[in-house]
DNA sequence: GTAAACCTGGCA
DNA sequence: TGCCAGGTTTAC
């Protein structure tokens, strides 16, 4: 479950299991995850404390006592589990084991393994560091993402889903914040900048239903069902008041984007 | 640019 | 059995 709404309640939960409490035993049921945890990845972390715990985009971010970072990501199926005592078992798909010293243990779990995990010394080469804009930060305006669309063929989709654009967004709610502002899907991603390099109004648009569509998931409950616009909602009808349309379902660079071809333009 | 790859599980 | 899944990277 892991776009931006869903890692940031990751965040919020984990911190008080997390910060300010020590690594004190680390254990590896499985190093290889998307990418192939290091030897000595739980040495490392064993014995240094959490000084704060943040997101970056999808990413969760350890900054350590020790000046390391540790960045984690969610995958597709990731997921963390606290417990306030330790586990007497582990489940099939419990890869790394946090025990900290604030008692509680927390647990990754990640059936598909899309998910990882890096330990980083420096500051290079993090897989932060090419990420866009936070969308819910002053720094995300018009004029930032018309320099990003600027003579971009790509449809829109895509350009939302690059995360070099803007930071957080996935398939769920790259559908959901186009159908908020009226945008199509398979519209070039250039058609919103003027040639001058300025913001056209649709982009403003967007701006506003992509910050619009991540605060209306943060504020609510987790996901339960049918709480999306268009995603997964094929054949529905529109929820937009007004609008006669059905949704439909095309699927652009291997993904399933959920749309209304009457009302998003 | 798009497709395939990495994995497992759920559902028609 | 085959298709689909909220992600990212790598390869045509």
């Amino acid at each position: 479950m892991p776009e931006l709404p869903e890692v940031e309640r990751e965040v919020r939960q984990l911190r008080p299991a997390m910060e300010g409490a020590r690594f004190e035993r680390v254990v590896i049921r499985r190093r290889r995850l998307r990418t192939l945890l290091p030897l000595r990845f739980a040495s490392r972390l064993e014995g240094t404390t959490v000084r704060a715990l943040r997101r970056r985009g999808k990413y969760l971010v350890a900054d350590l006592s020790s000046e390391a970072t540790l960045v984690m990501h969610l995958g597709m199926s990731g997921s963390f589990d606290i417990r306030s005592t330790a586990p007497a078992s582990f489940a099939k798909h419990d890869h790394v084991i946090f025990h900290m010293s604030s008692g509680t243990t927390v647990v990754f779990n990640d059936p598909r393994r899309f998910g990882s995990m890096w330990l980083h010394d420096d500051h290079s080469r993090t897989p932060i560091l090419g990420l866009g804009p936070e969308p819910l930060d002053e720094a995300f305006t018009a004029e930032a993402l018309a320099t990003a669309f600027r003579r971009k063929r790509a449809p829109l989709k895509s350009a939302l889903l690059d995360q070099r654009v803007v930071a957080g967004l996935g398939n769920i709610y790259v559908s959901e914040a186009l159908h908020r502002a009226r945008l199509s899907p398979a519209r070039a991603a250039e058609t919103l900048v003027s040639p001058s390099g300025a913001p056209r109004s649709g982009l403003r648009t967007l701006v506003r239903a992509i910050r619009e569509t991540l605060n209306d998931a943060l504020a609510d409950r987790p996901r339960g069902g049918d709480d999306f616009r268009v995603y997964d909602r094929e054949g529905r009808r529109c929820p937009r008041r007004g609008c006669r349309g059905t949704i439909k379902r095309i699927v652009q660079s291997g993904r399933s984007t959920f749309f209304c071809p009457v009302c998003q333009r």
